[in-house]
DNA sequence: GCATGATCATGC
DNA sequence: GCATGATCATGC
């Protein structure tokens, strides 16, 4: 006889772990089930199993955890494989939904995510493409303890912030890039899912609570994958991760390039010189993008340069894409779409006064959906077609290529540039160009435009 | 002066 | 040897 919500927390964590390695259907066979084929498409249509059939819980959207006797909040979620060999995680993980018209009334700890949410058992199956849902393995358990766990402090921040945009009447403002690691995402049948707000006339997009993309990829990489290399800049949890960040800038901020360099004892040319530095004032290592606090935010730091009459010269950069790659993927599904949506960027500002470049702050953005939709879905479109009908070179003049790559003069928000070692670093084409007959080409990437940057920097012109 | 093609130094 | 962040060089 399973007891459902009444189980203590010995009992669903032998539970827990006596399904790892089992598939949906194991357990339904266990239970002498059969269930029609019909509910793959119901997106919660997994967990609601494993909930039903392992634990004899009836779906419910009752505001206590699963386990209520417990305290323990049940959550079956995805993760897949990438094609560098990475895990990742393969959603968000959504929690509680926001009561914009109560929430606000209550501090963190007496807050109704923390009672709902404050103990996770975590079930995880590793998501594989091409396979019937119920085919899908379990393999991995956590339990995931919010009150002793180093990431508190980050969350807490996160659900006060927005905590703040209800209480300032900006409830129909909030967005998922607002914050690091705790999240509120969109939740209900679509965008016109709206309820009211405490403090503003403007129905509100319905919202939950959740921990983002990014930092379930990170928990996946450290309960599941091989986490060894991954390098950690806060070194204790007295700090938030932003109030950690801010720290770092107060100490440098109004320092110049030069004094950087003396500072850490640098003395190279290299183009990358100001990235340098600023992982040295972070005291990392390798690159301050691949820390695990920047992973977990899925933040990429970039520097920029601001001449003196406020002009930002150069472009900013992407990995170099691979042309078979683009060929083989569509807008929808695209790195170049998802790396936008997903990503906020940390721009580490130095501006030059008087033959030297002053760090003067950061600044954290991401892309608006709306330029997203329109000029990059234009940019990446023609890009596939370019590569896909083998019409990348123009003409040939004076030994250079001049190619049908967007250009920054075509889109507003970003073009096509090459990247790489040099003319000679190249990547294998799909088509054959039409012109040249080349099978190879050099290496190229996506770059937002120097103009189009330059708006969000207004306040340091 | 700017857009575009090309290239550099670094770290692993 | 290679990927990467970033800047250089040149012709229109």
């Amino acid at each position: 006889m399973k007891k459902g919500r009444l189980y203590n927390r010995q009992e669903i964590e032998i539970i827990s772990k006596s399904a790892i390695g089992k598939t949906i259907n194991d357990i339904l066979n266990e239970e002498l089930i059969t269930i029609e084929n019909n509910n793959t498409s119901n997106k919660g249509g997994l967990g609601q199993l494993v909930e039903q059939y392992l634990f004899g819980i009836q779906t419910n959207s009752d505001s206590e955890p699963d386990f209520m006797l417990a305290g323990i909040e049940l959550k079956v979620t995805p993760y897949k494989k990438l094609k560098n060999g990475k895990l990742s995680a393969k959603e968000r993980l959504v929690l509680n939904i926001i009561d914009y018209m109560n929430e606000y009334k209550n501090e963190f700890r007496t807050s109704h995510f923390w009672f709902k949410n404050n103990t996770i058992q975590l079930l995880w199956y590793l998501w594989e493409p091409n396979k019937d849902n119920k085919d899908l393995k379990i393999t991995h358990e956590k339990l995931l303890e919010l009150a002793n766990n180093e990431d508190l402090k980050q969350i807490e921040e996160d659900w006060n912030y927005i905590i703040k945009k209800i209480k300032d009447g900006k409830a129909h403002e909030i967005s998922e890039a607002d914050t690091m690691y705790l999240g509120a995402c969109p939740k209900g049948a679509n965008a016109e899912s709206l309820r009211e707000q405490p403090f503003s006339d403007i129905p509100a997009m319905q919202r939950a609570f959740c921990f983002k993309n990014s930092y379930m990829t990170q928990l996946v990489r450290k309960y599941i994958g091989n986490y060894a290399d991954v390098e950690k800049i806060l070194k204790s949890t007295e700090d938030s991760f932003t109030e950690f960040v801010n720290n770092i800038i107060c100490k440098y901020r109004g320092k110049t390039q030069k004094e950087l360099m003396k500072d850490f004892n640098i003395d190279s040319t290299a183009k990358n010189i100001n990235s340098m530095l600023v992982s040295r004032m972070f005291n990392v290592k390798s690159k301050l993008g691949e820390t695990e606090e920047f992973q977990k935010a899925n933040i990429i730091p970039k520097t920029i340069r601001i001449e003196e009459n406020g002009r930002i010269r150069e472009s900013i950069s992407f990995p170099a894409f691979k042309f078979t790659d683009i060929v083989e993927q569509d807008w929808e599904t695209c790195d170049l779409r998802e790396e936008l949506e997903t990503t906020k960027y940390m721009f580490f500002i130095f501006k030059k006064e008087k033959d030297d470049y002053v760090f003067k702050g950061i600044k954290l953005w991401n892309m608006p959906e709306m330029d997203i939709e329109t000029s990059v879905m234009e940019m990446w479109k023609k890009t596939y077609n370019t590569i896909k009908s083998g019409n990348i070179v123009r003409y040939i003049k004076d030994g250079k290529r001049k190619t049908n790559f967007v250009g920054m003069s075509e889109n507003e928000v970003c073009h096509v540039r090459p990247h790489g070692r040099d003319s000679r670093d190249t990547v294998k084409l799909p088509v054959a160009d039409k012109l040249t007959g080349a099978t190879e080409y050099t290496k190229h990437c996506f770059w937002i435009n120097n103009n189009y940057i330059k708006e969000i920097f207004k306040e340091y012109l």
